[in-house]
RNA sequence: GCGGACGUGGCGGAACGGUAGACGCUGGGGACUUAAAAUCCUCUUCCCCAAAGGGAGUGCGGGUUCGAUUCCCGCCGUCCGCACCA
């Protein structure tokens, strides 16, 4: 054993095995240790673990190993995000049960994973498919109902008209489903809606405090949130249609009142389908607006377009001002009132409107008095600046005259200060069969009845088909009868699931604590949340942590747990990339379908030329994945682990290659040989020493700063000084330092190192080496040399030597000497111990 | 359109305002070997030069500074998020 290779293949198995008769990873609440919370976002079980799931869980791992070292109490668990469509399509294509198509990946990927020998509790796995789970997250939907956070409300959903299906945005290509290529409808339905927005000012100061998030995530949600402070206003209309007497608009410009020309209001806004209900050509507009497209291109290139109607407002600071109203495409019925009043100089979209419909534009905002003749050109000037021809606004500037207006708003009674949110309530009803079903009973005579907390769970049934279109858990011949929990009456159950975001914005409390009577005990989850460290990809910025903030501080404010946020640190990792590869015919080629010929690659099937593309994130339609499952074969779980943290900055994305995990399995190799052939020698090594001790405070710095790319680079210094010193007892100990440096990284190595070295106990249980600080100091220091701040020469000086003597020094150099040809210096700079410039 | 990030050798990337290119990959040369693999040594920013040495250089143009990859201003480019948000 003390020669030849390390062999993962039976080593990692080995290692794994002993870590789980010693229960090592198991996180014990009862400890005395502190405790820490290291988790990685739960994979959804699509049946196979990618290069995501890899370097996402590596990472996670060496924090979670590199605290346990330090002498935390660490809880680091995993689950399985496991509701969700792939199943139902799985089951449609295959004819399987999703619930078993589901647990039969979860096996597979489970054996996956402790492939790769991560440290994780594994005795807290679930997933949210388990009756357990979303039984207890019935209970909280229960909860928020109770709470009035829940409410129902009808809401447009895409409808495939053939699958009989409602359809995620994602599934519908070209306005057509995709499955079915069916031309989709837009369809209302009653659909249940959690108040998150009103935790919109919260969930935005909230923000201020998370200070170990990304900043990039934080200013991705405070947009997502969009607070914009503003009047809200009504107008009184000056012919009244039928009960409808005025009309609200909300702006974030009162001081522009002046400048309005027209009002406008949204197809669907009750104004409009009044109408439209009495005029036909009213309705064909609005018909027409709701056709078209919402993508970022149509809406770009989407003329603004508007129907007049018929109908007069009053201004409300001048009675005797009556404005046109139009039902207008470019207004959106969801945000703020669903109106507006146009002020075409001073807003893009409706100078656009006014141009084409021929109305007034009028400047009422000027960068200076003096310019408040000056015409509006050929675009709306939205900046700020002082109000002009607007009366008793006159003279102030923008802020003041919004204020203005807003004060003699409040005091008139026409409108108020009010503060929007581009926020819109959580819409969680799903028109499907795997998911979490709400608990919810509809009866003919009391209405939307939550259910029993007696009869949770509700399970889904087992015995459903999806051979046909349509909902199964609506057309299954029994499920859905229930009798009413309140007038025990003939009723309907709810045939809706829950979105799968509900199912992800709690299980990190979950994994804290697992009572089997309800969702979790508030004391146990407290001892390890808020979650110190969690990792996963942007992709997940907003919606899925959003919520998890959300379902959290609804939590809070029931009273079940006194935390407001749920994860402390937030680190959100690079993808995983590929090159792309191409046959002549455009079809995309995988990574081993070709090969390398000189400077160019070929198709290994028929010789052909193969085009290389850009690196891309490594995805089936593009073909350029690598599974990591034959890696881990060939080169073992350490190797690929290792190179998961080498090279790139762990934000970033990494380039899978070939070469890279080459080298990774190399240094594995070079850590061994120096485990294996390494031995008690004598004496010290004042300078390997020194060495060593840079590398312990470098390599933890580097750690706890998540840079686990300069880790790697130190532990590469490390390991070459080491094998060039000469044995002592210095070097000895340094391999050891070494040992326990890399294994956080690389355990089942250190592992096997570890009991090369004589250890009896487990390196899993061994403590991170401290440094001595006064070893990192040396006594003999490079300086750096320069004339008019160009380097010239490099001395080496005793460390602490004084500006004068380093002065002297410096010009008593030769090279300085010859560049200065006999010129005296006019200013020499010292730093101490780095430098001396000499400015000639 | 709004918001943000980034731009350094052949490549991934390092550099408290102080020796640019650590470390890794690739490539060249060499050692060991019958040979190969493995391993070890060595070189590898560009230009001039036999060498010693010199010059240029962190997207481009300016500025601040004794000194700028780093700070400031203005461009160019790439990527990401949001998007008719009133």
């Amino acid at each position: 054993m003390s020669n030849g290779r390390f062999d993962p293949n039976t080593a990692d198995r080995r290692w794994q095995g002993r870590w789980e008769d010693a229960r090592s990873f198991r996180a014990d609440s009862s400890s005395n240790k502190p405790k820490t919370y290291v988790l990685e976002m739960f994979p959804y079980p699509s049946g196979r673990i990618h290069m995501g799931h890899v370097r996402n869980y590596t990472m996670g791992d060496v924090i979670a190993r590199y605290r346990r070292m330090q002498g935390y109490e660490v809880l680091h668990p995993m689950g399985w995000d496991a509701f969700g469509m792939p199943a139902e399509n799985a089951a449609m294509e295959r004819k399987v049960h999703p619930g078993e198509w589901t647990y039969a990946n979860i096996r597979a990927m489970r054996e996956q994973l402790k492939r790769i020998g991560f440290a994780l509790d594994w005795e807290r796995e679930f997933a949210t498919c388990d009756p357990e789970y979303y039984g207890h997250e019935q209970s909280l939907f229960l909860d928020l109902f109770e709470a009035g956070l829940v409410y129902r409300k009808e809401s447009e959903v895409n409808w495939d008209p053939v699958d009989r299906t409602v359809l995620a945005n994602e599934q519908v290509i070209d306005g057509r489903g995709w499955r079915s290529g069916a031309i989709v409808e837009r369809r209302k339905l009653a659909q249940w809606f959690l108040k998150i927005t009103d935790f919109a000012e919260e969930l935005l100061e909230g923000l201020e405090g998370l200070d170990q998030w990304p900043e990039k995530v934080r200013l991705m949600q405070e947009n997502w949130i969009g607070r914009s402070q503003g009047l809200q206003f009504r107008f009184r209309i000056a012919s009244p249609i039928g009960d409808i007497d005025s009309l609200e608009v909300f702006t974030t410009r009162p001081d522009t009142i002046f400048g309005a020309s027209f009002v406008a209001v949204a197809a669907d806004h009750p104004i409009a389908q009044a109408i439209a209900a009495q005029n036909a050509d009213a309705a064909q507009f609005v018909a027409e607006c709701k056709s078209g497209g919402t993508s970022a291109a149509e809406v770009e290139t989407a003329e603004k377009k508007g129907f007049k109607t018929q109908i007069e407002v009053v201004h409300p600071l001048d009675s005797s001002w009556r404005l046109p109203v139009y039902i207008a495409n470019f207004v959106l019925m969801h945000y703020g009132t669903g109106a507006i009043f146009g002020v075409p100089g001073h807003d893009q979209r409706d100078f656009e409107f006014a141009s084409h419909y021929q109305l007034p534009i009028r400047r009422v905002v000027a960068q200076a008095v003096e310019l408040a003749s000056e015409p509006i050109g050929n675009e709306a000037e939205a900046s700020k600046g002082v109000a002009v021809n607007s009366r008793f606004l006159d003279g102030l500037t923008t802020d003041q005259a919004s204020a203005e207006v807003i004060r003699r708003a409040e005091l008139a009674g026409w409108g108020e200060g009010t503060i929007q949110y581009r926020l819109r309530d959580w819409g969680v009803s799903r028109q499907r069969y795997w998911g979490t079903p709400i608990p919810i009973v509809h009866c003919p005579s009391c209405g939307a009845v939550p259910v029993s907390r007696d009869d949770l769970p509700i399970v889904l049934p087992e015995d459903v088909d999806f051979n046909k279109p349509g909902n199964p858990l609506d057309r299954h011949p029994t499920w859905k009868h229930a009798r009413c929990p309140r007038c025990a009456g003939t009723a309907t159950r709810e045939t809706d699931t829950l979105d799968t975001f509900v199912d992800s914005s709690w299980y990190f409390i979950r994994f804290a604590s697992q009572p089997s009577d309800k969702p979790f005990d508030k004391d146990e989850a407290e001892k390890w949340l808020p979650v110190a460290q969690y990792i996963g990809g942007v992709e997940h910025a907003i919606l899925h942590l959003l919520y998890a903030r959300f379902w959290t501080r609804a939590l809070e404010r029931l009273g079940r747990i006194s935390i407001v946020e749920p994860f402390k640190g937030l680190f959100t990792q690079g993808m995983v990339t590929h090159e792309t590869y191409r046959a002549g015919d455009g079809s995309w080629l995988s990574p081993d379908e070709v090969k390398r010929d000189g400077d160019d690659w070929i198709h290994i099937e028929n010789g052909e030329p193969v085009t290389k593309g850009r690196v891309e994130k490594m995805s089936k339609s593009k073909r350029n994945t690598v599974d990591p499952e034959p890696i881990l074969m060939k080169y073992g779980a350490d190797a690929v682990r290792w190179f998961m943290l080498s090279d790139s900055p762990p934000e970033r994305d990494l380039e899978w290659s070939e070469a890279g995990i080459e080298g990774a399995s190399r240094f594995v190799q070079r850590v061994w040989r120096l485990a294996a052939t390494s031995a008690c020698g004598d004496g010290d090594d004042i300078s390997l020493k020194r060495r060593l001790h840079r590398s312990i405070a470098g390599v933890s710095e580097a750690i706890e700063n998540l840079q686990f790319n300069k880790a790697v680079a130190q532990l590469y210094e490390l390991t070459t000084a080491i094998e060039k010193a000469d044995p002592s007892a210095t070097r000895h100990e340094a391999v050891r330092s070494l040992i326990l440096l890399v294994a956080p990284a690389a355990p089942h190595l250190a592992e096997e190192c570890w009991a090369e070295l004589g250890e009896s106990a487990m390196i899993a249980s061994a403590a991170w080496p401290a440094f001595d600080p006064t070893m990192l100091i040396e006594d003999e220091v490079t300086l750096a040399v320069q004339i008019n701040g160009k380097l010239r020469d490099t001395l080496t000086a005793p460390r602490g030597l004084d500006r004068a003597a380093a002065e002297a020094l410096a010009l008593a150099s030769e090279k300085v000497r010859r560049q200065l040809a006999g010129a005296t210096p006019r200013k020499v700079i010292v730093v101490p111990d780095r430098l001396v410039n000499i400015v000639a």
